[in-house]
DNA sequence: AAAAAATCCGGCAAATTGCCGGTTAATGCA
DNA sequence: TGCATTAACCGGCAATTTGCCGGATTTTTT
């Protein structure tokens, strides 16, 4: 992983649906060389694949970011409750304002209503703030 | 959005590196049809562009949220800030004060405050709120 | 029903790719 | 150090792919 492969792998993040060629003249080196050097990197499971990027609207379901702020003396105390929801995703406790963020991916925008108004009853989350994810920029978590 | 387009984006998911003509193959069209209708899926903003995956790097570091506001017409001009830094996990556009949710993983502190201010050198940006992930609760983006 | 618009196809020139041998640089070993 | 081995790079060539165009066909509009 030199500098030429790091070239080669900010060209593709940046379109995955490029030339070699355009590449190689970014990455001032051969087509060739870079043909294999990319070969080289998917056989080696660096490059894991590529993947189109659609606007949120054509993906099945919602995603949001619950902000959560709450009550109890520990975060370890409250996050069970979104232990139990199977569409929440990531759960990270931040520093700021607010407690923990919470990633959801739903099926309906019904049912995530409905997550929210299951959060909502827990007596030790004091405020929740939605925001739903309208597009989807980048996305380089492999899933 | 019929049952060309449909075949056309689900062969680009599964490789979003395949030569039109072996999309056209599957979806039983001329190339030049797929080609046209791929340029026109770009256009539409159905399809916002091509991204390569890779493998989860270090998991050692820090991570961070940043939350975005800026003053472009379009999200689309201000996000190619984005794509530039290669600690971005997740650009997301959202709903509320805020107009984007940043998701950065970067090797060390000093390098993630090397990003926010990075990214506070754009003219276009008029506020960032950075939150560090003190704990991860759930993780199940499966990486 | 006629006009307009959209879609498709196939052909051609230009661009890209894969593959090959030849050259150079890096590495290993006596 | 000297030499062999490996790895990486380059450029050329044939095959494939792409972009672009005109013309045919279908769909929509008036």
């Amino acid at each position: 992983m030199d500098k030429f492969d790091q070239a080669i792998i900010q060209a593709l993040r940046e379109d995955a649906r490029q030339s070699v060629s355009a590449i190689a003249e970014r990455a001032n080196l051969s087509r060739s060389a870079v043909s294999d050097r990319i070969k080289k990197l998917e056989q080696t499971g660096v490059i894991r694949g590529y993947q189109v990027l659609l606007s949120e609207s054509q993906k099945e379901g919602v995603s949001a970011y619950f902000e959560i702020q709450h009550k109890c003396p520990r975060c370890a105390d409250v996050v069970h409750v979104f232990q139990a929801i199977p569409e929440v995703l990531t759960c990270h406790g931040i520093s700021g304002d607010m407690d923990l963020l919470v990633y959801v991916h739903a099926p309906s925008m019904r049912r995530l209503h409905e997550i929210r108004e299951y959060i909502d009853t827990h007596t030790d989350i004091i405020k929740i703030k939605t925001h739903v994810v309208m597009s989807e920029w980048i996305n380089n978590l492999g899933s």
